[in-house]
DNA sequence: TCTCTCACG
DNA sequence: ACGTACGTGAGAGAC
């Protein structure tokens, strides 16, 4: 019923929907989200076996599983995080991991929902770092464009495109700031012409042209990238603005596949792990000052840019800027770019966030 | 136990 | 011609 594997093979091989259908590295035909979206138009169960795929996927990994894990003292769920899990120091969590509750799907919006205030005196409160991977690319790039961008306070994707197409900022479209901002993201991740086509369903040829012209816009990206990925090379590692290294010992592989995967986690890295250092010191900061003011309120989560707060009802307007002073000063950006947060509340996490 | 898929940032 | 965007954890199915 929920086999990828005799999936693949009604698809492919009984009914022939696509003749050039990719497989996976061991042999099975490939039936993710994307191929499934794209085959849509040939055959409406592609639609049904998506619905199918997210009901299964929320009501297995959330509905039915979260509450076999509720504490059985405290009542609530308590998650566990792990500090030297993941490569880029970044937290992971677990048992359950409260940083995948879902939240772009309507059903899903409904699981989040369910994560709620300890009683009627308490709001939930999540505060958030915004763009915070994009600010650490113009910082360390030192990108006089991008910098600008995040100094003036700018919407990053509409200034971006604006770069691109060679707009002003007021005529940039809605698909040219979609098509902007999947770049600004595919430039974290070291993406390149081929990825952003597949991403944005435009041919290679227009995705190069939208890369080329972003270098041209933003030639210090561009810089950054070369010699980070040059440092890598000869000294075996990538650093975090705080120092932390990460070993890439594939940086000189002969294989070109092995060496990519090497280059883009030099490129990603850094960025990655300066964001992560930085909420983390935002945490401690967070702790420090809670104490100090005796605040009965509780810091609960940590979502990689995101942290959510049980606030005492009458502690709220004093604990709000207390929480955005700590994580915007948690550690500066070079070329003074600023780091920004915001913050909400609400009756659940849904609705905070 | 491995593979595939999919939830999040 | 090749492979092609980073980092996680969890559940189901296959073996």
């Amino acid at each position: 019923m929920a086999s990828p594997k005799q999936l693949g093979e009604v698809l492919f091989d009984k009914m022939q929907l696509d003749p050039k259908a990719k497989k996976t590295k061991t042999g099975q035909y490939a039936t993710g989200e994307d191929v499934l979206a794209k085959l849509a138009n040939q055959h409406k169960i592609c639609n049904d076996i998506l619905s199918f795929r997210e009901l299964t996927k929320l009501k297995n990994t959330y509905v039915d599983a979260l509450p076999e894990l509720i504490n059985s003292k405290t009542g609530r769920v308590h998650t566990s995080y792990a500090q030297a899990v993941a490569v880029t120091g970044r937290l992971s969590s677990t048992s359950p991991n409260l940083q995948n509750i879902p939240v772009r799907t309507e059903r899903g919006k409904e699981i989040r929902k369910a994560f709620i205030p300890r009683d009627e005196n308490h709001v939930l409160v999540s505060a958030d770092y915004s763009q915070i991977e994009l600010r650490i690319v113009a910082a360390i790039s030192a990108d006089e464009n991008m910098c600008a961008a995040f100094k003036t306070g700018k919407d990053i994707h509409t200034a971006t495109a604006a770069k691109v197409f060679n707009v002003e900022e007021a005529d940039v479209t809605k698909e040219m700031r979609y098509k902007a901002k999947s770049v600004n993201f595919g430039i974290i991740y070291g993406q390149g012409a081929f990825g952003l086509a597949e991403n944005l369903g435009i041919s290679r040829t227009e995705a190069k042209e939208i890369i080329d012209n972003y270098k041209k816009q933003f030639p210090n990206i561009q810089k950054y990238m070369d010699e980070t990925i040059n440092f890598a090379k000869e000294t075996g590692y990538v650093e975090t603005l705080m120092g932390r290294k990460r070993w890439l010992k594939d940086i000189t592989s002969a294989n070109f596949t092995v060496r990519g995967f090497a280059e883009r986690n030099a490129i990603n890295s850094p960025i990655q792990g300066t964001a992560a250092d930085m909420i983390k010191l935002a945490m401690i900061k967070i702790h420090h000052a809670f104490k100090a003011r005796q605040f009965k309120s509780k810091m609960l989560l940590q979502v990689h840019d995101e942290l959510v707060f049980d606030v005492l009802k009458e502690e709220l307007e004093l604990v709000k800027p207390v929480i955005l002073e700590c994580m915007q000063n948690a550690l500066s950006l070079p070329n003074d770019v600023p780091a920004n947060a915001e913050i909400g509340e609400g009756e659940n996490w849904l609705v905070a966030h």
